[in-house]
RNA sequence: GGGCCGUUAACUCAGUCGGUAGAGUAUCUGCCUUUUAAGCAGAGAGUCGCUGGUUCGAGCCCAGCACGGCCCA
């Protein structure tokens, strides 16, 4: 045999893959898919048809064979159903096929016997993905497994790509959060994760109707942003020339509500703070805010506790659960400690430490917990607190009692007036909600925004704007109300046992993918300059 | 922003010491009317993330970049 060079090899290659190219075309499963849907044109079959007439769900059917085994015959009853292929086991002249519903999955099989001769062309040109309507009656297999005979095959949706394996699913998780869709598809657990938040929210929003809460919707775009310490993301009205924020809170626009007469109010809406992404952070996140008049942050903790216990008790039937390898109870009471006592008895501070600002900075030095010297004394004692304390809390606990200088909308205590009626509840070592007893004086809450003014000129991109319409809003008398918000997505996190945020939001912020950016057409031209 | 890890066929993954690419599933062809990740026989399928560098030779070594994951800030 000849042993040729390594060029002349190589040419060879060359020529083999020119060869190639002229006389067999590659096809990809695609292009294959695409001449099935031809073929089945050509025979009358419209791969897209419109609207079919469902009579069952999967569900429904399987739940027949439980009730009522003993009245299925061959003859019928007969069901119509409509689904997506998952699996198909064909046997020449037979196929046992999976599909699967809204409401579960079951198996079909088709014969050639039962079927007229254009469905028995349909069923060879069906693929994995496809979606079909089928109408038969039940038989069980050896196995015992109920299966429908199919008597009318229906196209109902050519699919041209192939889904992921069916044995190993689709694993990748840049490719989960990217095409939800495949993962929903694939993963049976994601489903249940996004139902499961779904019914979070119906249960949020049950408990507040119940209340006598008004659920209200006020602006995403805001001319100033208000009601929270964060960066918002700008935008641009072109008709009026302005200005306009997405929201980082909703909070001050729901209680000019309450100012207005609607006592009791909640939203339960999408925030954005323009901050990084991480596995606790996503740029648009969920947010119950209510605002509740005449009561104060004693009464919201209470609700609190009432509202996270019927929320775990409607969603998992049960007030305990696991979440990431730990117990969590939701049974009451909760823990409650102040700020300051948080930081003596878990933080490892004694009480020099918290009265000397020298002492504290060289407390938290001594820590490794980085903060910058120059801050007000209340912004180093929280961050504290983060570092030392939050991760600790694992059971829910009430932390009270925040400094005034970071809490600029709430009401002060009156026997410690450098001290606010608010709260924080952590769970799992996360903030999960933020409540307090609103300031209502207009005088006070014009002082703090100016206080957040300065600080924001000395540097803190996060502190408040002067918002001097809601003042005038204040100046017109709200009752003493209280208010707080709950982080939706970390609450869905904590009972869906997720680690990361991102499997709690079905379409979680990425970055433009790498197939975009390689893509030049897609590719923002200044980007070059 | 920093550190570590990853990116190979449609999917899930191997790839030894640097010597020109592998499996299973899926797809295609043939056989097959009770399968359960069906089976048997055969076939096709790759910009090894991108760009450079080192080398006779790079999926593998080096640098930069992109995207993702985890941890930290």
């Amino acid at each position: 045999m000849l042993e040729p060079g390594r060029g002349l090899n190589e040419k060879a290659g060359c020529t083999r893959h020119n060869d190639k190219g002229q006389n067999q075309v590659k096809k990809t499963e695609q292009d294959i898919r695409r001449e099935k849907m031809e073929t089945l044109r050509e025979q009358g079959i419209d791969p897209y048809p419109n609207g079919f007439e469902v009579d069952n769900t999967i569900a429904e059917i399987l739940a027949f064979t439980e009730d009522s085994p003993d009245s299925i015959t061959e003859e019928g009853p007969v069901f119509v159903v409509a689904g997506r292929l998952m699996a198909i086991n064909k046997f020449g002249k037979s196929a046992f096929v999976r599909f699967r519903d809204r409401t579960g999955q079951m198996q079909a099989y088709i014969r050639k016997d039962q079927i007229d001769e254009q469905a028995f062309m349909l069923y060879k040109a069906l693929d994995i993905g496809d979606f079909v309507g089928l109408k038969g009656s039940l038989f069980q297999t050896k196995t015992g497994e109920w299966t429908l005979v199919v008597k009318e095959l229906t196209l109902l949706c050519k699919s041209l790509r192939p889904l992921p394996e069916k044995f190993h699913g689709l694993k990748d998780p840049e490719k989960r959060y990217r095409q939800r869709y495949l993962d929903l598809i694939m993963n049976t657990e994601t489903r249940e994760t996004f139902i499961r938040r779904s019914k979070i929210v119906r249960a949020m929003r049950t408990f507040f109707d119940q209340r006598d809460f008004l659920e209200v919707e006020t602006p995403m775009m805001q001319p100033i942003p208000g009601g929270a310490e964060a960066c918002p993301f700008v935008t641009h009205h072109n008709a009026l020339d302005m200005a306009l924020y997405l929201r980082i809170a909703p909070e001050l626009y729901l209680k000019r509500l309450v100012v207005g007469g609607l006592e009791r109010v909640y939203e339960i809406n999408r925030n954005f703070r323009n901050e990084g992404v991480s596995t606790r952070h996503n740029p648009e996140f969920t947010m119950l805010e209510f605002y509740w008049a005449y009561a104060t942050h004693h009464d919201l903790m209470a609700l609190t506790e009432e509202m996270f216990q019927y929320v775990a008790r409607e969603v998992l039937g049960s007030t305990s659960f696991i979440y990431q390898g730990q117990d969590i109870s939701f049974e009451g009471p909760w823990k409650r400690l102040s700020l300051y006592n948080a930081l003596l008895t878990i933080g490892g501070a004694d009480k020099e430490i918290l009265e000397d600002r020298n002492k504290l900075i060289a407390f938290a030095e001594s820590k490794n917990v980085p903060i910058d010297k120059n801050a007000r004394t209340g912004k180093i004692i929280t961050k504290l607190f983060d570092v030392l304390v939050e991760p600790e809390l694992i059971q829910p606990t009430f932390i009270h009692s925040y400094p005034v200088e970071v809490s600029p909308l709430s009401r002060r205590n009156q026997k410690e007036p450098d001290l606010t009626e608010r709260f924080e509840l952590f769970i799992a070592g996360r903030e999960i909600a933020n409540g307090f007893s609103e300031l209502n004086d207009p005088d006070d809450q014009r002082e703090r925004f100016l206080q957040q003014v300065a600080d924001k000129e000395a540097g803190d991109e996060e502190a408040h704007w002067m918002d001097e319409d809601y003042v005038e809003a204040l100046e017109y008398g709200m009752p003493p109300t209280a208010g707080e918000g709950v982080g939706i997505d970390r609450l869905a996190m904590l009972l869906t046992d997720a680690a990361s945020i991102r499997e709690v939001i079905l379409f979680p912020h990425m970055r433009h993918s790498a197939a975009t950016t390689k893509a030049g057409d897609e590719t923002p031209k200044n980007k070059e300059g």
